[in-house]
DNA sequence: GTTTACGATGCACAGAGTGCATCGTTCGTC
DNA sequence: GACGAACGATGCACTCTGTGCATCGTAAAC
């Protein structure tokens, strides 16, 4: 039993596929085949029950994964922990789409400044997805808003950040000088899909005070949302530090009076996988982050 | 990181010298250097601090030591685990020199003759040495005698075993109908040597009656301990199944009146390690053997 | 100073793992 | 019902890694 065939045997289990498994391990089909077959020689049985159009783990397969898994977690830990010397080694940040742009260019500056000889690789994904590579291993740390379904995962809140209305230059509301959120009830909205967290945030928030907006619009980015709104396609709730490093004299921002529609970001990491000094240096300095 | 460099990792680890590690490896002594070497470099410093007359564990080296048996033990018992049929696979047992050929030829015997795919074996050494094979998994199953330091292994008795008192055939207390411990306490004794346990448990029931036996010889099996007592050389305790296989007319043997010394007879196992049904079978074909 | 113990290094070789091309089988589709 | 696509298995040639043998370098022991 190898290594390789571990890490080979756990990604087809993933990708109940040969082909596309031996894809992501940058390797050809064939030899993929081969490896999992010698291991199933060695273990005297498949681990995998082969259908034609896809596989699936067989009994003895299910075993393996979850020892697979826990055998290379343990080793992947012991190399960190030998290798960590605080100063240079890797650090595997993911935030969500409405965090990364706005926030974490200037922490990964100050990070990367503070120890040169770190290695620092950003993925940007939706909250699922972030929790499930959290979860995995494959990134160290996550940055995104909650609430979060955090299973087995430990987390923490950085700041509360206020959800700012943004209207069009010549929307009615904007010469209004306090405006409340029930002011804002007959105007269409402008939204994220439905994959992004802000959205839900939005809506849960809008919920509370018994009103559902109506997304005339979904998008995938929030720069889009913000022109869209320019475009008088409706009005949204953008998050204070995405306004920041908004130029454009196209859309004003209003803070909602009364009850402010808001989000706690926080970082989550795996309490089960070895927290380097490297990775404990990066959540402090998302801590430390003015806001 | 590979198993087989983790494996070199840890017999040199044990054995503190690379060129007898190699021997115990079945490896050419450069080829171990060598693997040892790629293992440091890819951890980016020593596991061994190497000394000019034996190599010791860096820090780590020791971290390394835990995580790599953690992760080597898991791989063995998943293996064993998912190839357990109940019916082939392997029973390493280990027995001290005082009870191995006088019970086990019988059990495995029976054993073998019941589990024909089975592969069974044998292990004879001092009870010391038996249970460091066992916590280090070694071997699956330990038989020896109460009482045990049994650190982190479980055990279970199975029976207990009167020792006999044996004389020379023209020995003066032959013709005694009742001989009592005291009666004997004037002759010399020929006993084990100190690493058998037997002799522990000898001395230790006299010492209980308040005597200490006067050992005139030691030596290393209980048959030599029955020839000795032939020739006169002193008396001696000896094991009841021992006695079964003695066909020898030149030495008697003699049941002790009042409290009659005896010894209990365990099997021992490593409860963290996958006990597969072979190994249990094993178990509880010794449970069932007579006494 | 000489010998001994022990790990490191140079060099050549064999075998395991890999990639390419291709095959065999089973669905899905026209 | 024949054809094509999807997917894993197999044949074959090659390469690269791990290994053994011979030898070296160094420090302790005699």
């Amino acid at each position: 039993m190898e290594l390789d065939q571990l890490r080979y045997f756990l990604r087809v289990a993933e990708r109940g596929n040969f082909t596309r498994a031996a894809e992501d391990l940058a390797l050809s089909q064939p030899a993929l085949s081969r490896s999992i077959q010698k291991l199933e020689e060695e273990l005297g049985q498949p681990v995998f029950e082969r259908k034609t159009r896809s596989v699936s783990l067989t009994e003895a397969g299910v075993l393996l994964q979850s020892r697979a898994q826990q055998v290379l977690t343990i080793l992947d830990d012991t190399k960190a922990e030998i290798t960590d010397d605080g100063q240079s080694g890797r650090v595997r940040v993911g935030a969500i789409p409405t965090i990364a742009p706005y926030f974490l260019p200037d922490v990964l500056r100050q990070f990367a400044t503070e120890f040169p000889k770190a290695t620092l690789i950003v993925q940007e994904n939706t909250t699922d997805e972030l929790l499930k590579s959290c979860t995995q291993g494959e990134i160290d740390l996550a940055i995104l808003a909650l609430p979060i379904p955090a299973k087995y995962l430990e987390f923490e809140e950085l700041f509360e950040e206020e959800l700012l209305l943004v209207l069009p230059v010549d929307h009615a509301l904007v010469s209004k000088p306090k405006i409340r959120l029930t002011d804002v009830e007959p105007f269409p909205f402008v939204l994220l899909g439905e994959a992004h967290c802000l959205s839900d945030n939005i809506v849960s928030f809008c919920r509370q005070r018994s009103f559902q907006p109506v997304a005339v619009e979904r998008t995938s980015q929030l720069a889009m949302v913000q022109e869209l709104v320019s475009l008088s396609h409706g009005v949204s709730m953008i998050p204070a530090m995405a306004r920041k490093l908004d130029q454009s004299d196209r859309r004003v921002y209003r803070s909602i009076d009364g009850r402010k529609p808001a989000r706690k970001i926080a970082v989550v990491w795996n309490p089960y996988r070895f927290q380097s000094r490297l990775i404990e240096a990066f959540r402090d300095r998302l801590r430390a982050y003015p806001h």
